[in-house]
DNA sequence: TGTACATCAGTGAACGCGCGTTCACTGATGTAC
DNA sequence: TGTACATCAGTGAACGCGCGTTCACTGATGTAC
């Protein structure tokens, strides 16, 4: 149910996720779905995270792919720049998925500064937000970041890659062309870049 | 009937405009609404510009409100400063209208650079984009920003404004309280500055 | 080893709902002669 | 000045659609005695 929900996330974004439908693509009548879930609602949220999961995975991968020991200045540099690419990536490729990962969000507790260490460390990691973190973090081990900069500093890096995500795919940049597309995400690199450093 | 659609869409979004509840508010027939529209693809359209223009309207009232004449440093800063926070103040306030604006987008000329000069200055002027163009344009004249760094940097800005708009609205980080919201909206506002300088 | 029973995924039929849209129409308003 | 006519916003009734959801049910599977 969830992996035909997901196909028709997909291809539709989270409006496209209909009970009736997904119950259809498995070859089942309709109220069978109400076996597993409640109502259509607790169907979409289990997409939702699915989707989001999706996002986080692909991010995870473009981390991985990156060589260099961990504190490495260039490997730490390059792991931020992997992050910021797999999610603009994700939302080019996958827009119905990319917005239905955002569409019904799991409660997102905002830990910042003293408040981070109360948090499940595992459950932050397995997050866009937790990766994002964590690359920030080596950053510091690495010696790139000042300390005294880093606090917050997730929250407006975020937003840049975000907004762009959603300008050019939903939003009022979404018939730019390819080529553009790519030296927005240049320059959007780089105004981070010249924002950390 | 586009009146009667906003109010739809201020309270429920894009999703919201349904034709025969605009026609129900206006007092109507459900079918009168065709001598207006051809269908309601139409209607809501109409009603994602008139949001675009409420929230261009709100910008520039922001602009408006900041003293100092054009060219003055502080006062540059301050206009620029006074657009963001417009708006972030229209997606928390009214975010109904904020996601209907960007629901179903005006295709949007990309113009940076060499082909700037071929879009009429009247249009691009009403439209956030624009304004935010004149309002770094006038930092420059200021003699605030690098004239080299100017070229493209509306998108990062933009980006990273909309993308907390996105994320502290309907996103991940709506259930932030009022006081962290305020603080990331003062970060990023940090951020964009430490960029641009 | 065999029988009784609980579990539970899926069935079949139906419901009420609100939607967008089409049809032929009415009746007031303004204009041409 | 008065009559004929075009225009056009709105009417009334109806359509088909797909949706989420409820009901009482069946039939296979696994388990207890």
């Amino acid at each position: 149910m969830v992996a035909a929900g997901l196909e028709l996330a997909r291809a539709g974004g989270p409006d496209a996720v209909v009970l009736r439908e997904a119950t259809r693509a498995v070859g089942v009548v309709p109220n069978a779905a109400y076996r597993h879930f409640a109502d259509r609602d607790e169907l979409l949220a289990a997409v939702c995270a699915a989707s989001m999961r999706e996002l986080t995975g692909r991010m995870a991968e473009g981390i991985a792919a990156v060589p260099g020991a961990h504190g490495d200045q260039a490997a730490a540099r390059a792991r931020l720049g992997a992050i910021g690419a797999a999610y603009l990536e994700f939302a080019r490729e996958e827009p119905g998925l990319f917005a239905t990962a955002f569409a019904q969000p799991r409660q997102h507790p905002y830990t910042a500064g003293d408040e981070a260490a109360e948090v499940d460390s595992a459950e932050v990691e397995a997050t866009p937000l937790g990766l994002l973190r964590a690359a920030l973090d080596e950053l510091v081990d690495a010696g790139t970041l000042d300390p005294r900069r880093r606090e917050g500093l997730e929250y407006p890096i975020w937003s840049a890659v975000h907004g762009l995500a959603v300008l050019t795919g939903q939003g009022p940049l979404r018939e730019v062309p390819a080529d553009v597309r790519a030296r927005l995400a240049r320059d959007t690199f780089a105004f981070i870049e010249a924002a950390v450093a």
